[in-house]
RNA sequence: GCCCGGAUGGCGAAACUGGCAGACGCAGCGGACUUAAAAUCCGCAGACCCGAAAGGGUUGUGGGGGUUCAAGUCCCCCUCCGGGCACCA
């Protein structure tokens, strides 16, 4: 750091950020050096500080800032333990928002994006965020999605991705297909009000479900994730064991149905078969039966129209029956075959066994329907009333009725009737899951180029990997990667992939025959882009490689990610199943992207999260415009604690603000005699202390300790500016004290020293600045955190409240560390309390050394 | 319906393992400084009641019960708010 900032001439009486903040901004961009991290040969202990990247809508809003101050300050606080911090910045800068732009303003998507980039960049160093940005990585350049595509062939060698024809969400506002993460209540998660349609297309997929039983898991051992995001991951893969059991029609035995249970064991008291009205054959059955077909038809719009209406749930359960029959492959039986409106063709197989005894559902259906109800699970204890039906407890629970498993208890059951099934080649054992194969393809224009083309003389890449369809699919030769989006473009609202309009790009040559061949035109889901970026930091310049693998097992796992709860699934499942994919390529050794995960709350105001369209939206540059980004963020900290949603209160603001101005006043005020100690190098003065100097070092280490802890604990940091402030009040009250001498200039120096440390994680501007007005050299977050002494901040004497029956008499002052006698005997000897308990028993007298006494008086 | 959070002054909140409920801050009120205001500094402040005051009493952490010398905190039941999942067989 050049030259300290006193300056005669330049300080300002008063607090003024607009001055100070600046002034060390420029300094500190001047210094690239200063927030860069040392390699990864580093023999200090590493810590990588991740922020989830932003996406460039060109304005920073307090969700961001609240997120950001988060994490700057457990940077800057580490880098003061002596930790190589690692703490970088990028763009997730593909994406919808930028072609919107373009339609609107004519402006291309890659300058409106940059344009957006620079401007956020802007806000992001007047906040005072301490990210090295020669790490900087922007994933609509072609220097990171080459790398996307990289992996995607990675991918495709290894069977990873695929493409296949499918049913898909199509969002007719985005004009593209949706992940079904990305299907809310069968509405666009970008846009509320647009139901999504199911269109046929053949896309590219991700084979995610290869690693669904790993990343579930996985979660179990993840004790440094929330435990919520931890179970909404465990919902979202939704996996569930189960026996696939096929029926075979009646009288048409080439006809089966294969059904989907996880409770084969009461399979004996199956009373119908249901099925999807999607399922092929209720199609088959309806073939010729007129009424039946347009009932099918009735339901399966019905699903839709729910499905719009995102209020699936709430539709009547309502069934036909086929007047058809399904054969049990257990005992031969026959039972009716159902087509329902409540069963989902995309689960399981599409067909239930209906088991109206013990299922609640197939209960409420089979008594709507006059379906006979056959109990076949019963207690295992000798119950003599046989519990209510539906009856669904499994343990505890035996079958009867059920041949050769009666008796049998329920859990025994199920593995001996999947194995039968196995061996009699009916069925199976088996496990669904709800996690469904990652669509990638998008048909726009503004992503990552799918690298694949198709020969038109249907060529494949290699043998063993059969064309799907006429046209050979052939991957893109490596060494010619990127391919690289054209620029000149034009974007229209038409549908389809925007690059099938550009002949420059759509017309290639196969890189197997080297005749003519067209491009795959659809690009990448963005999330492929956010998926693994925060690998790409720790090397984001390598042209050769996604990043060095030895840097990798340097850096990660990541220590601290912190970001959004909104990403619990999407990103944060995506990123945990790419990590697993790059160490099968051998690429790391971590199994998992980040040790800890916080998920900081949302940013509310007058109740209500902001947004455009409430009109409550606070802009982070009008807050630094009038109080400071100092302010701004440490209001971001101190309003609530960071795991709560936080209530934007603009007084609250310029209260934080006030008590910045407050701590610069009297540190300017001191500095003078702060530098001559600092100057004489002297050791400390050995002079008895005064009471209130001691008083002050004793709140100055009980500080330091409160703050140390709450960076590695619980993260409270709205207590630990509280903390901060009640030092300041404290020094604040003993002005007079410091003035005379009273207070020595050494414990003056101690304490400004102190204080100025504490507040560089929060206020790094104004601690910087008091830094150098104190005399001290360099950059003050790279200065080292203060140890707190226990000697000094232990008490001399405590307050012991005294209760009698409970209830609060007095409070009395004894030598700290006083016995359990000691203080019962100080308690006695009270006169309030003596007139408390005259002329009654004391029962009992209860001493909790260091907290209360109580006495129980009759 | 199931699974997570949460409910504490006028407001944001604190009380980490049961031990002085309301730290810290905002807003408010009173005072000092000022011709005045702003800024700053000092003080008051959960509610209700008694008292001229000093002080004293009662009550109080969404509601009801319980355990305990002692409950915002633990147990049981209930209400409301936020989030996630959901005809998942």
């Amino acid at each position: 750091m050049p030259e300290s900032a006193r300056n005669e001439n330049e300080r300002p009486e008063r607090y003024n950020p607009a001055q100070i903040e600046p002034k060390w901004q420029a300094r500190w961009d001047a210094d690239p050096a200063l927030y860069a991290a040392e390699g990864h040969d580093s023999t200090r202990k590493k810590f990588y500080c991740l922020e989830m990247l932003p996406y460039p809508s060109g304005k920073l809003h307090m969700g961001h800032v609240r997120n950001y101050s988060i994490g700057d300050a457990l940077a800057r606080f580490m880098w003061m333990r002596g930790f190589n911090v690692l703490h970088p910045m990028g763009w997730d800068a593909f994406g919808l928002p930028a072609e919107n732009a373009a339609l609107k303003n004519n402006t291309p998507p890659r300058e409106w994006t940059l344009a957006n980039i620079a401007a956020m960049r802007r806000q992001m160093r007047r906040m005072g965020f301490s990210y090295d940005w020669a790490t900087e990585v922007t994933t609509c350049l072609p220097e990171y999605y080459r790398w996307n595509q990289w992996f995607f062939l990675k991918m495709y060698e290894r069977g990873l991705a695929f493409r296949k024809k499918s049913k898909v969400n199509w969002c007719p506002e985005c004009q593209t297909v949706l992940a079904n993460e990305q299907v809310i209540d069968g509405r666009c998660w970008r846009h509320e009000d647009t139901i999504v349609e199911q269109r046929d297309l053949t896309q590219w997929f991700f084979r995610i479900t290869q690693y669904a039983d790993e990343l579930l898991d996985g979660l179990d051992t993840m004790d440094g994730w929330p435990e919520k995001v931890r179970t909404m991951q465990r919902n979202w893969i939704g996996r569930s064991e189960g026996t696939l059991v096929d029926f075979t029609v009646a009288n048409q035995p080439a006809e089966k149905i294969t059904v989907f249970t996880t409770r084969v064991d009461t399979i004996f008291g199956a009373t119908s078969v249901q099925l999807a009205p999607e399922h092929p054959i209720a199609r088959s059955l309806a073939a010729g039966d007129e009424k039946l077909a347009a009932e099918i038809e009735k339901m399966i719009a019905q699903q839709k129209a729910a499905r719009e209406a995102g209020d699936v749930g709430a539709i009547e359960k309502h069934g036909v029956d086929t007047g058809r029959f399904a054969v049990n492959p257990y005992n031969g039986e026959q039972v009716p075959i159902w087509v329902a409106n409540y069963i989902l063709a995309d689960y399981g197989t599409g067909a239930i066994m209906s088991v109206p005894a013990h299922d609640e559902r197939d209960f409420e259906f089979a008594q709507k329907y006059g379906i006979p109800v056959k109990r076949v699970i019963v207690p295992s204890s000798r119950a003599h009333t046989l519990p209510e039906l539906p009856y669904t407890v499994e343990e505890d629970s035996m079958l009867s009725g059920s041949g050769q498993w009666s008796g049998k208890t329920c859990d025994e059951a199920q593995r001996e009737m999947a194995a039968f099934a196995k061996a009699n080649g009916f069925g199976s054992a088996t496990v669904t899951y709800r996690l469904k194969d990652w669509g990638v393809s998008r048909q726009r224009y503004w992503g990552t180029p799918i690298p694949m083309v198709y020969c038109e003389r249907g060529h494949v890449a290699a043998e063993g990997v059969p064309a799907l369809e006429p046209g050979g699919v052939v991957p893109v030769a490596e060494s010619t990667l990127p391919v690289v989006l054209p620029e000149k473009i034009e974007i229209t609202q038409e549908g389809g992939s925007p690059l099938g309009k550009v002949p420059e790009f759509l017309n290639t040559t196969c890189p197997v025959c080297g005749g003519p061949a067209r491009r795959e035109t659809d690009t990448m889901d963005t999330f492929v882009d956010s998926s693994w970026y925060f690998y790409r930091y720790i090397d984001a310049k390598n042209g050769a490689a996604p990043f060095a693998s030895d840097k990798a097992k340097y850096w990660f796992p990541i220590d601290q990610y912190i970001g959004g709860v909104e990403h619990a699934i999407l990103h944060l499942i995506y990123s945990r199943f790419w990590t697993k994919v790059m160490r099968d390529l051998g690429m790391i050794a971590n199994n998992e992207p980040a040790a800890r995960l916080f998920t900081q709350g949302m940013v509310i105001k007058d109740g209500a999260k902001m947004s455009k369209s409430k009109g409550n939206v606070v802009s982070p540059d009008d807050m630094i415009a009038r109080y400071g980004a100092d302010a701004t963020r440490m209001y971001a900290l101190f309003a609530a604690p960071p795991d709560r949603d936080l209530d934007w209160q603009e007084d609250g603001v310029a209260g934080i603000s006030r008590f910045l101005a407050r701590v610069h006043r009297l540190a300017t005020k001191y500095s003078e005699r702060a530098r001559q100690e600092i100057n004489q190098s002297g050791s400390p003065s050995s002079a008895p202390r005064s009471v209130i100097e001691e008083k002050l070092l004793r709140v100055l280490h009980q500080t330091i300790a409160k703050i140390t802890e709450d960076f590695s604990g619980r993260w409270h940091f709205n207590t630990s500016i509280a903390a901060v402030m009640i030092l300041v009040n404290e020094v604040a009250a003993a002005e007079a004290a410091m003035d005379s001498q009273d207070v020595s200039s050494a414990a003056i120096a101690e304490i400004f020293r102190g204080l100025t440390l504490l507040l560089a994680p929060f206020a790094p501007f104004l601690a910087q600045e008091l830094w150098a007005e104190l005399g001290h050299e360099g950059a003050v977050f790279r200065a080292q955190w203060p140890e707190a002494n226990a000697d000094l901040a232990r008490e001399s004497e405590i307050e012991i409240p005294v209760q009698v029956n409970g209830k609060l008499v007095v409070v009395i002052k004894v030598p700290a560390g006083s016995d359990e006698a000691a203080v019962k005997g100080a308690a006695l000897a009270d006169a309030k309390i003596r007139a408390r308990i005259e002329g009654k028993t004391v029962v009992k007298v209860i001493v909790v050394p260091g907290k209360l006494v109580n006495l129980v008086v009759k």
